[in-house]
DNA sequence: TTAAGTTAATTTGTTTAACCAACAAAGTAT
DNA sequence: ATACTTTGTTGGTTAAACAAATTAACTTAA
């Protein structure tokens, strides 16, 4: 149930071809979801006519978005023709960038990466514009017989209807026309997000099963810092200019081991995050057996993986602020699930019974279990939410 | 952009009635907003033909939704006849449950009030039940004619899919069962709502207007409790089973002035509700100040707008806390406005200087500022609210 | 005061895309 | 070999949009 704004309403009138567009995308997620799938099955469950699915698949096959992949087992009758999404043909163009590298890859409808192009983030905003344009357009050149689109992820604020990137903390830059600059040289259409609310994308689309059932959850991504993306009745809410899911800066505790990047020392991306994570070890362990340099998370993530008690002590005592942050989303969003992401998950086993105990002292009387999951998209989550930018844009509905 | 969701997939495709369903839906809309409003004006707005209008308008006439309340002024040509919502005749009864009292009035289209009658709240819930049930039956048979339908709003949580009050904290009551105790004996169909949620659909659709034109924004209730309602995209977000919006329990500093009613005393709720106001109070100025028994929060705020110093230092000390909690949530939610209301805000003019001043602390680098409303629902928010559960199905759209 | 121009609302016919029913194609079961 | 099933297509019907013409009712200017 939905308020009607009236100043959009020439948008959402309903026209003859609405109904089309609305079943044409019905059946679309079928195919994707069920495949392999015939008609006479897609008939069966939508309750739509089996002559009107057929005048469906027609135009999904003209679309390009869909082909036939061979005859089933009759179960009594004819065989039925199955179908599934096209895949092998470039639909998306998806940049990740990160504080510590850029990923570029080109991806089919299925959300398969065909190809793929990393270099390391310089911190200088100009060059490494140029290094985008330059990779984007070289996938643009090579594949200019497709209908492409770009995806962009940043871990910072940004502004989808100018299609800037507003601030990013990691390395202070400010209003970085990335997006448009794509746009005027390829011209292929750009979107740009949020890295949070690009995974919350990716975890509805191209998550684990469990997960793409579930229509209101929350995804925590503990890199640098914290962020969070929140998934309302299968839609990603962004809030007033795309600013929600900043629950990185909700206050936790004092004294965090670190600064946050927002200058406080209370917040829980302070607490919880890699860089605080990382301090907590040097606290404990001193510098010297660190290589006199900071340790990386990865090595951190596998020194507490190979049973080093030090580098164990430092993931539960992050785990359990991480607990504390959730507990609080929990308590105030009552999500289905709740999904964790960043490397931090690849000592998934290690923390998963301390965030587990805290997250349960949250759960009131009455209320069902909130779930608590490891993200399943794999070492470039963000990469994959960058790339669902543009693939999630094919299937959801418009409304 | 939503995900769509198979499993619902039959309730979803579109039929050739959906169009209908759909615009029919949209000059309701424009109908219920604009008026006085004419077809042609509705047509220009919509883009709909003028044809398509008047078919429309037909359907909405015979459905006794609108009326023809007269001629307008000519712009040149033919006079126009101008449209406005059916109003006088009764479609919604509002039950609305306080730990004080209870208002059941009954309301047409336009939410006025048509008639109401209140009797205070007892504790014992069998005895409720059987006055709230005559009361109802009493209204649904006077009007038998109209065709109503019952909102309840109560101050716990509820499960609207059985039609059951899961808890009230107020009184310990469980699994109280008035919802299908009214459609059993009525026949009239009953939706049943948590109070701070009922009052974020009475504010999107009856709220002032500066806030209905908003589609993200959350209301604060302080009422014996803390309660939110979070509005995102124009829909009121229930969370699982209807328990979102429980940030009340959020974590916002110790020794708050009184147990919350989840036991602990540090939840946002023990320390800016009536009650934590009230104990504030006694702290500050000792018992036989107040006759020898508790103040009642009317009293108190009415002795701070006659300017009482130690009540308008209790109200400060409240605001400073209601003022970290709504800080919290606009960090985390970057909703358009925030909308608080509760006998508190009889004192706003005391209370919103303290209020904004902590709040524009949370207000980070390049965000929108977020915008702090008293309530405009007048002295029985909850009762608006509860009809609104009735009203808002009539006006929303169904996705 | 008549003719010309405007605006409002309705009527008539066309198009889209759903539904339904009948049917051909391609199988299985007795 | 015959009867039944299942799949997918074809042709006719219906709902509701659009488009254009028409009627209604009014204003303005010669």
């Amino acid at each position: 149930m939905k308020r009607i704004y009236l100043q959009k309403a020439k948008t959402q009138i309903a026209r003859p071809n609405t109904i089309r567009d609305i079943n044409k995308q019905i059946v679309l997620n079928y195919v994707r979801d069920r495949s392999p799938i015939s008609r006479a099955d897609i008939a069966r469950e939508t309750a739509l006519q089996r002559s009107t699915v057929s005048s469906i698949i027609d135009d999904l096959y003209s679309a390009d978005l869909i082909e036939e992949i061979g005859i089933g087992t009759s179960t009594g009758g004819r065989k039925p023709t199955l179908l599934k999404l096209k895949t092998g043909v470039p639909v998306a163009i998806g940049v990740d960038v990160t504080p510590r590298e850029t990923n570029i890859a080109v991806a089919d409808l299925s959300g398969t990466v065909l190809e793929k192009e990393t270099f390391p983030t310089s911190s200088v905003a100009d060059f490494m514009s140029e290094q985008i344009l330059q990779t984007v357009s070289g996938f643009a050149n090579k594949y200019s017989d497709c209908d492409l689109e770009v995806g962009i992820s940043v871990p910072g604020v940004t502004d989808q209807l100018v299609g800037l990137v507003r601030y990013i903390p990691y390395f202070q830059w400010r209003d970085w026309d990335i997006g448009n600059q794509i746009e005027e040289k390829t011209g292929l259409t750009v979107t740009i997000e949020n890295d949070a609310n690009a995974i919350a994308l990716a975890e509805l689309w191209f998550g684990r099963e469990d997960i793409r059932k579930i229509s209101n959850f929350i995804t925590v991504l503990v890199a640098e810092g914290v962020g969070t993306g929140i998934v309302f009745d299968g839609q990603v809410y962004r809030g007033e200019k795309g600013a929600a899911g900043e629950f990185g800066h909700m206050i936790v505790g004092v004294d965090a081991p670190v600064e946050c990047s927002c200058g406080s020392y209370d917040c829980w991306e302070a607490h919880a995050s890699e860089n605080a994570m990382v301090a907590r070890y040097h606290k404990l362990v001193g510098r010297e057996l660190s290589f006199g340099r900071n340790i990386d998370v990865n090595q951190l993530v596998s020194l507490a993986n190979q049973g080093e008690e030090h580098a164990i002590k430092v993931l539960n005592e992050t785990a359990k602020y991480l607990g504390i942050g959730i507990s609080n989303l929990i308590v105030g969003l009552s999500p289905q699930a709740v999904v964790v992401s960043g490397r931090i998950t690849r000592a998934w086993d290690l923390i998963s019974d301390e965030l587990t105990s805290i997250v349960e002292r949250s759960v009131r009387r009455g209320l069902p279990k909130t779930i608590l999951f490891a993200s399943s998209l794999g070492d470039h989550p963000t990469l994959i939410g960058s790339l669902s930018l543009v693939l999630a844009k094919k299937f959801a509905s418009a409304s």
